[in-house]
DNA sequence: CATATGACGTCCT
DNA sequence: GAGGACGCCATAT
């Protein structure tokens, strides 16, 4: 049941798709409020395995560094850093995005 | 079964 | 603050 491969990825996508708008996180604390401890790198592979058509906000999840994760010279990063800009949370040069300001934790009932 | 890779994280310099 | 080294988890070959 747990170990449906499939089942943490719906898992990790509901984690996700819990994040507000305006708002982002990151791929360890999801992972971590997953249940999947560490494995931040498994995040990225599921939300790597999203259709096109997902509803799935995966455009609210950096890593811990507060950048942007996918390279901005492909579609998926420019529609990433797009998509966040519409949503009030302004990308600095670099990819870069005060976590101090918009970070998100899983759980945290406070905005 | 061993190695390499990836939308990561933490520690050290 | 930036960059490199090592560790963690899962998949591909």
């Amino acid at each position: 049941m747990e170990t449906d491969p499939q089942g943490t990825n719906q898992r990790i996508w509901h984690v996700v798709a819990s994040i507000p708008q305006g708002r982002v996180s990151t791929y360890g604390d999801i992972a971590r409020f997953a249940g999947l401890g560490r494995a931040a790198r498994r995040v990225g592979w599921a939300l790597r395995q999203l259709p096109s058509d997902t509803r799935v906000p995966w455009h609210r999840v950096i890593n811990s560094a507060g950048k942007l994760s996918l390279p901005s010279t492909s579609d998926a990063g420019r529609l990433q850093r797009k998509r966040l800009e519409k949503e009030g949370v302004t990308v600095r040069s670099g990819d870069r995005i005060a976590l101090a300001t918009y970070r998100w934790i899983p759980g945290d009932t406070c905005r």
